[in-house]
DNA sequence: TTGAAAGCGATACCAG
DNA sequence: CTGGTATCGCTTTCAA
């Protein structure tokens, strides 16, 4: 492999002037010429470790997340990429499959891979363990989709109380009193929020809240699986699901067909981003669309800004979702 | 940021010896507590460029793919992941959109980001543009679901003939003399060998090949949603279509649901890798499941063979699929 | 504009 | 087992 030197030499000028011609310096049209040549005729290609070595950035950024498995996650991940791509960054993925353990260690480890900066899509982490991973460097992170409560840093988030409040009252207005919701853990706050919406829902409209309709498992297919037969099996089985994540309602879906009730002329489900396998339903399955594209753009240019020396405070947003049906 | 220099001096021992108590080899017992120590108090790390400057590795490898956003896409990369992630490489990941101009770009981004190794699932590269990017540089590559002609690399694939010829032969079995088959362009391996099942499939039952019933489109939405749509404006139109790719399945599915053509009363559908969205329809759609995992953990193993110095000729692999009803 | 030279932070050789 | 030192390839002053 060529180096820097060699090109210097091939073109008769000095390391510096074949430098200053890569990082588009002026450089006289002679040795302009020459060195391009020289360049051509070597193959050379910059060494990016003795780049990023000199310059301490790497023009890459890190995405940690639970999985690209989910469509939601790949969509986010896809519009994240393209927008850091255009500006010259690329991505390095880590997929922690919402293990706690996994999820400090990648998060430590993208840190000290280099990256310029993070996307973050938190789960289990503390603030403590996020601080001290992050200590003394000056690597920006954005949080998506969820965001540790006590740390400092940027978040873009969705609105989940307000929509899942608006999915549960269109139930309620379809005639439900008898909704079940079925989440996940209290510890996720995506889970807390749209629990929170499916309660505001319920209250606003007068319907007491029954305990016995809120399950909380995980954010996977058995959760939805398993809780629809539960919720079915009841002594006063709910009239229709409020299914807040779409592993959840994949399993829920699945269930039903099992079991041979009907969705939604037995149950009514609602659910919630699982757009292209809901949509595919007959009729297809009302949910809470994310905005993914949104999301993956406004992250990525929120840590373009915090790259480029953005240094004022953090900010979250939160950005909307709608009922599609 | 400290260095090893600072970690050194707060030892009291040389740079080496730090060195060698971070790649592990055999250090005096006392200068390990105290390098140790040093090094929490300072919170080092190492600087991944410098290392990489030096060693030219970087533990990482390129993953080059059309999209994350399609299941078997992403499915195949989970897999890949965790093997890769348990060997100590991180992977990036590039995503061309289907876009010859960006695949090569990419390509080349990917080998000058200073990557390993690639693991690379290509589309319309050409053998001459994959090597003169690949010219002198000692970059293993495995290719992924599909193999460029005359590209010398390994190859990791699946028995697209044989599948989609059973798959077609099923359908005739149940019955079918008129069926359709909708795919992707000439130019994509896999669309070539898919029809070729098909054709096969046809011949071993004495069934004359109607050129009429074979649609060549790309391998997206639009193209099942249209090719549908025009199957069934026929004048003898099929009563099955084999449909070979997820995306034009579920465009497929779409237009005959809001035609109101009932799969699979009024016309039978055999699909191709959407496993997800296919079974949970009523009833689930018969597909070719192809081993996605299995595809990633080949590849994932092959590169790392590669990265420990095999140096055996090209291998080429033919995982089986399987029919799923 | 250009070039000489000083690092960036690690690894690895070789002598002790 | 340890330490001094050259080196990886590039960027970046600073003079000229």
């Amino acid at each position: 492999m060529a180096t820097i030197k060699d090109v210097a030499r091939m073109a008769g000028v000095s390391q510096s002037t074949v430098s200053k011609y890569i990082n588009g310096g002026q450089v006289r049209p002679a040795n302009l010429e020459s060195i391009r040549q020289a360049i051509a005729a070597l193959d050379y290609r910059v060494n990016p470790f003795a780049r990023s070595l000199k310059t301490q950035r790497s023009h890459s950024v890190g995405i940690l997340l639970p999985t690209l498995s989910v469509p939601f996650y790949s969509q986010i991940f896809t519009s994240l990429d393209k927008v850091l791509r255009e500006r010259g960054y690329h991505t390095i993925i880590s997929c922690y499959s919402s293990d706690h353990g996994l999820e400090r260690d990648y998060f430590n480890f993208l840190v000290s891979t280099g990256v310029d900066g993070l996307i973050y899509l938190p789960e289990n982490l503390t603030a403590d363990e996020f601080s001290e991973i992050i200590a003394n460097r000056s690597v920006p992170v954005i949080q998506v989709d969820r965001a540790i409560p006590g740390v400092c840093a940027d978040a873009v988030l969705t609105d989940n109380t307000e929509s899942s409040c608006q999915a549960v009252s269109h139930l309620i207005r379809s005639g439900h009193r008898r909704i079940a919701a079925i989440t996940g853990p209290g510890s996720i706050q995506t889970a807390r929020e749209r629990i929170a919406g499916y309660l505001r829902a319920l209250e606003e409209n007068g319907i007491l809240y029954d305990d016995a309709l809120v399950l909380r498992g995980e954010l996977i297919f058995a959760t939805g699986y398993q809780g629809f037969l539960h919720m079915m099996g009841l002594a006063a089985p709910p009239t229709a699901i409020f299914s807040t994540n779409s592993d959840i309602t994949i399993g829920v879906i699945t269930a039903a067909r099992e079991r041979g009730v009907n969705i939604p002329n037995d149950v009514t489900v609602f659910g919630y981003d699982c757009v292209d396998v809901c949509s595919m339903m007959t009729p297809p399955l009302p949910v809470v669309y994310q905005p993914e594209q949104e999301i993956g753009r406004t992250a990525a240019q929120w840590l373009i800004r915090r790259l480029e020396g953005d240094g004022d405070p953090p900010r979250t947003v939160r950005l909307k979702c709608s009922l599609q049906f």
